[in-house]
DNA sequence: TATTGTTATACTCTATAACTATA
DNA sequence: TATAGTTATAGAGTATAACAATA
C-alpha cells in the first residue's frame, strides 16, 4: 500500500509548476474581476459562456456542463447574478422543467468593463512570457490532458478502503 | 483602458486548457485528499512542505512564502493541523516573535496514508497522457511562467520599495 | 421513474483590521 | 518602528440532501 510508484523528479516539477501556475494565475484574476467589476471568478465564467452562445442565452444544464462546481452552486451564483441584473431566468418554452438564463444589456455591459483588465492580467502574466510556439505547445499538450480527464472515470474504482481506521477528526 | 488587444484565439485556447486542466486537476486532487485522510488542500500542502523540510519543521513565515494565502488563512489552516495533532506549533528559539511549526509523527503518518492516492490521481489525471517530452516541455514553459509571476509586480500596485512601479495608479 | 432546478442547512475557508509581543 | 503571528468578525462559496415540478 505504501509503495504506490511515486512521481518521479520530472513530473514532480512539472506537477508543482502547473499547480502554481494555475493558482497564481486564478488569484490575480479573480482579483481583477473583483476589483473592476465586483464578479467572482464563477460569475465571470458564466456571463463569459453566456456571451459566447449563440444567442446569449443557456439552460443551467448547459452552464453545468464543463463546470466544477455542483447545481446548487450554479443555481447559487446564477441568483446572484440575476439581483444584480446581470442576467434573467425563465422557464424554456419547450421543456418546463428547464430554465433559460439571459444575458442582459447590464450583463453585457458589465462583462465590457471587466474584460479589458481581465485580458491585460492574462497577457501580462502568462503571454508575455510565451513564444507562439510555447502558446502552441501548451494548447496541444494540455488539451490533451482536459480531454482525458474528462473522460477517465472519477476514482471509484480504486479499490483502496484498506486500514478502516477512520480517524476521528478529534 | 478601453482597447487592451483581445486575446487571439491561439491564446484563448492555450488560457482555457491551462484554467480547465488547473481546476479539474485541483478538485480531483482535493477529493481525494478528504476521502483518503480528511486533509483539505492547502492542510495538504502546509504538511507536505513541512515533511520536505530539513528537519520536519519551518516557521510560519517560511510556510507563507509562496503560498497564494493570506496569514491569517495560514494561522487557521495551522490551528486545524494542532487540532488534528498532525503538526505542534512553539514559539522560536533564537526569536520569540517566531513560531516554528514541527510536523508530529501522527502528521507524518497521515501523509503516509494519503500520498499513495494523491499520486495514483496525479498519475491517472496527469501523467498518463503525457509523454516525457511533454513533461519536460511543460516544466520548462510553465516553469518560466512562475517565475516570471513571482516578479511582476502586483496589478493594483502596493507601494515597492524597489523602482520601476510600472502604472501609479489604476 | 427520471430529469431539471431550487431550497434549507451546515460547514469550510478566506480576507481585513485590530491586536499582542518581540526585535 | 517594523516584524511575526493571532484573533475577531464578517462574508462568500460550496456540498448534501430533501424537495417540487415536469417529462
Amino acid at each position: 500500500m505504501t509503495d504506490a510508484t511515486p512521481l518521479d523528479a520530472e513530473q514532480l516539477a512539472a506537477y508543482f509548476a502547473l499547480k502554481e501556475v494555475g493558482s497564481l494565475l486564478e488569484h490575480a484574476v479573480e482579483q481583477q474581476l473583483r476589483v473592476d467589476g465586483g464578479l467572482s471568478g464563477p460569475q465571470f465564467q458564466i456571463l463569459a459562456r453566456l456571451a459566447g452562445s449563440p444567442r446569449g442565452h443557456l439552460r443551467m444544464t448547459d452552464l453545468a456542463d464543463g463546470l466544477v462546481y455542483s447545481r446548487s452552486a450554479l443555481t447559487y451564483q446564477a441568483a446572484q447574478l440575476e439581483n444584480a441584473g446581470l442576467i434573467t431566468r425563465a422557464p424554456a418554452e419547450d421543456d418546463e422543467r428547464s430554465t433559460v438564463v439571459t444575458l442582459t444589456p447590464g450583463g453585457r455591459e458589465r462583462l465590457g468593463k471587466v474584460m479589458p483588465g481581465h485580458i491585460e492580467v492574462v497577457q501580462r502574466l502568462l503571454f508575455d512570457t510565451l513564444t507562439r510556439d510555447d502558446i502552441a505547445a501548451i494548447t496541444d499538450i494540455l488539451g490533451r490532458v482536459r480531454d482525458r480527464m474528462r473522460t477517465v472515470p472519477p476514482r471509484s474504482a480504486a479499490p483502496r478502503r484498506s486500514t478502516g481506521a477512520r480517524k476521528p477528526a478529534d
